[in-house]
DNA sequence: CCGTCAGGTTAACGCCGTCAATCTGACGAT
DNA sequence: ATCGTCAGATTGACGGCGTTAACCTGACGG
């Protein structure tokens, strides 16, 4: 139960091992509500103001543990995206990624997108979208402004991500991936084509045009 | 400051009463976790345990603070869809209605759709939802399960909701709402050309494709 | 051998949600 | 008129929380 002191200069091993606790602590709780610095010290086998030493509260050591995981989300999309040519075909990729990774990890998700303030984490991941919707209309995929083409594509996985995380008890399809899937598609032929529409309208065939639309798609 | 007592029978004055001090105060100060008790209590003019006279505890109380908000927008839902023909455009306004009405009341909105467990106050709102896609089904404008597509639908508006209301420090575009309309618009579309399609792929035309869709469409 | 100072600890404060025990006063029965 | 009753509301307290101030400790350079 009692912790070798750390030598002079070892002063982050305390940081580390208790970012891992509180890490731990949070998904086994299940929500920050119900996370506590006490607990926390408590696992990590310190007294509990220790951890005032390297976090300058409860919010910032919950921000620090939820910012590890969004550094790999990042990553992984990055790496989903590589390696595919068709630049839209890539961006599906990185809305899969991007939604699968969130329901691996729903708590980290919640504290960083749920909650007002944070925004500062996502704006790295922003960029990265951003780039990769540039892409899409350099290829003449979409048109558009790319940080606004980019907002509407995020805000549908995030959609997707947020719904399923927070409402488990919705009447929710068997096969996930493949609805992941459907959203992620849904959300990228929808904006190419509204991004080329000039004026929205319901038109009196518009059914009997997406059929053929469709037809020829599927054909 | 002294509150006049109620008689025998009038058990609910004071529950209304508490009703309103804690939606006024938890809109005030813009959480849930800054709303105390003490300060509903307080702001009734009444001891802090006799909110537990009405409510088990505070969860239940903010609970069904959020859960009258919850009512007016279905009522509203149904409001902008009376009088609209065309199924699918009448979709189309209950979805800005959501966004719009959860940008309105972001507190309420964020408690009841971006926590677990809460699941049950949304039920009775799908509800009405996969009533309104049975419709654009019906009249074909889309195609598939009307749970399943309402899930998506729901997902998108959902996403562009929560995602506005945590991030506002995103480079949203000035126009909210024609934002909206755009990705209203954009997951409406999508949806019915993917739920028209067989299987997902990349065609080596598919932007010569959409263009000349998206031309008919616009002359 | 001794100060110094990073790396901790102890004790306490104020606030929170919650609960058991108590008070109060209007009203029907006598 | 009075008295018991019981819904309506209060008092006081408990344990746990985040946070802070003050204090301890032991390895290391001089």
């Amino acid at each position: 139960m009692k912790r070798v002191r750390a030598n002079p200069g070892e002063g982050t091993r305390l940081r580390e091992e208790i970012l891992a606790a509180a890490e731990a602590l949070l998904v086994e709780r299940g929500s920050e509500e119900a996370l506590t610095l006490r607990a926390v010290a408590g696992r990590t086998g310190v007294s509990t103001p220790s951890v005032y030493l390297h976090f300058a509260d409860k919010e910032q050591l919950i921000e620090a543990v939820c910012l590890r995981a969004w550094d790999e989300l990042e990553r992984r999309m990055r790496e989903a995206a590589q390696g595919i040519d068709d630049p839209f075909w890539a961006l599906g990729r990185c809305g899969h990624v991007y939604v699968r990774f969130a329901l691996d990890h729903p708590v980290q998700y919640r504290v960083l997108m749920m909650r007002q303030g944070s925004g500062s984490a996502a704006t790295a991941c922003f960029g990265y979208i951003v780039e990769a919707v540039s892409a899409c209309v350099t290829s003449g995929a979409l048109r558009g402004d790319p940080q606004t083409l980019a907002l509407g594509l995020w805000s549908a996985a995030h959609g997707c991500a947020s719904l399923l995380i927070s409402q488990p008890s919705f009447p929710w399809p068997d096969d996930l991936d493949a609805f992941i899937d459907d959203t992620v598609w849904m959300a990228g032929l929808g904006t190419a084509i509204a991004s080329r529409l000039s004026r929205r309208r319901v038109l009196p065939g518009v059914a009997a045009e997406l059929d053929a639309f469709a037809d020829r798609l599927n054909g």
